[in-house]
DNA sequence: TGTCAACTTTACATCGTGTCAAGCGGCTCG
DNA sequence: CGAGCCGCTTGACACGATGTAAAGTTGACA
C-alpha cells in the first residue's frame, strides 16, 4: 500500500465525512467522487460499495475524534454517580460529531444488512458503556431497587440514543448545553434513588 | 366513485397495512399489487405514488383504530397527573399498531419530502397531546419549576417517541406492559415534582 | 525500456419507481 | 341494441442510483 493510495483513501474518508456532516441528505457516490476530485469508479477501487465506505467513515471519525479515549476518562471516576455523569458527558459531546454519518447509515438499514450490522455494532459498543456505568451505580448500592442491571442498562441506552438527541437539538432547536443538562438529570432520576 | 372502486381502494390499504405490519421491510409496489391481486399499474390508478399510498395507509389505520377517540378519553381526566397517565396509556397502546407503517414512512424521509412531511404531521399531532397534558399539569401547579411549558412538552414528546418504543420493545425485547410502566414512571419523574 | 499501480473513460446490467398507450370486458343509459 | 365509460390488464419504456467490466493513460521506479 503506497502512501499515495493511503492519501487518497483518507482524502475520501475526510470528504465523505464533510459531505455527510454538511447536512446534505442523499450523498451519492458520484457526489463524493466529484468532491474528492476523482472519478466515481476510482471510489470503487478503494471501497467496494457505499455501505463499506460509510462504515469506514465512522471508524475514521472515531479514530480522529478519539472516542475510545474520551469514554475511557469516565472509567476513572470514583463513584458510580460520577461515572454516570462522565459517561453521559463524553457520549453526548460525541453525538454531534457523528450525527450526519449516523443519519446516512441508519437510512441504509432498511436496504443494506451490512449497514444495519455496522450501526448496531456501534450502538452495542455505546451500550457497553451504559452497562459499565449501571454496574458502578449498583456496586455503590444506589441503583433503584425495582431495576435489574439489564433493564437499567436498556433504559439508559434508550435515553442516550442519537434519535433523542436529534429530536431535541435538531427538531426542537435546543442548545447542546440544555440538552446535556436535561439528559443528565433525566438519566439520574431514572436510575438513582 | 362506484362501490367497486372503493372496495379496491380499501382492499389496497388493508393489504398494504398487513404487509407493512408483517415486519417485511422493503415492501415494493409490486409486492402490494400481487398481494391485492391486481396489476402494479392498477395501484397507480388509485394512488399516484408510494408515499401517497403509505400516507393513506396511516390515515386508514387511524380511522380503523380510532386513535382520535382513544386520545379523547385522556381529555376527560380530572387532574393533570391523571391526564398525563391517560394520554401515555392511549398513545403507548397505539404505537404497536402503527409501527410497521411508521418504519416504512420514516425510511422514505431521506428521499421523499412528502413522506417526511406526512410523518412530521403525525408526530406534531401527537405533540399537541403532550402539550395539553403538560398544560394540565402546569395548571395544577405541579410542573417542575425549572421547566417551561415548551421544554416540558419537548421532553415528554421525546420520551414518548416511536423510536424509544422500538429500542426497548423491539431491540431489547421488553414486554409491552413493562415498557408502558417504565415510560409512565419516567415521564412522571421528568415532569412532576 | 519495461512493468506496475493508480486512475480515467466508456459502456453496460440491475432494480425499483413512475409514465404512457393500447386494448378488453362488463355495465349503464339513451 | 349500441355507444360510451369505468376499472382493469398488458407491455413497453424512461429515469436515477448502485455496482461491474474492460480497455486505455500516466507516472514512478528498477
Amino acid at each position: 500500500m503506497s502512501s499515495a493510495q493511503a492519501d487518497t483513501k483518507t482524502r475520501i474518508l475526510d470528504t465523505t465525512w464533510k459531505l455527510l456532516e454538511s447536512g446534505n441528505k442523499n450523498v451519492r457516490m458520484s457526489d463524493i467522487a466529484k468532491a474528492v476530485g476523482i472519478s466515481r469508479q476510482a471510489l470503487y477501487l478503494h471501497y467496494p460499495n457505499r455501505a463499506d465506505l460509510l462504515i469506514a467513515t465512522t471508524r475514521h471519525i472515531d479514530s480522529v475524534k478519539d472516542i475510545d479515549g474520551r469514554l475511557a476518562e469516565s472509567r476513572a471516576a470514583k463513584t458510580g454517580k460520577d461515572r454516570l455523569s462522565a459517561f453521559i458527558r463524553a457520549w453526548v459531546g460525541y453525538i454531534p460529531e457523528i450525527h450526519g454519518t449516523s443519519v446516512a447509515l441508519r437510512a441504509m438499514q432498511a436496504t443494506d444488512a451490512e449497514a444495519a450490522a455496522a450501526w448496531n455494532d456501534r450502538m452495542q459498543a455505546m451500550r457497553h458503556g451504559c452497562a459499565a456505568a449501571v454496574r458502578a451505580i449498583k456496586d455503590d448500592g444506589l441503583l433503584l431497587p425495582h431495576l435489574t442491571e439489564d433493564t437499567a442498562t436498556d433504559l439508559l441506552w434508550m435515553i442516550l440514543s442519537v434519535e433523542n438527541w436529534e429530536r431535541l437539538v435538531r427538531d426542537c432547536g435546543w442548545l447542546q448545553a440544555d440538552y446535556e443538562a436535561t439528559i443528565q438529570t433525566l438519566a439520574h432520576k431514572a436510575l438513582l434513588g
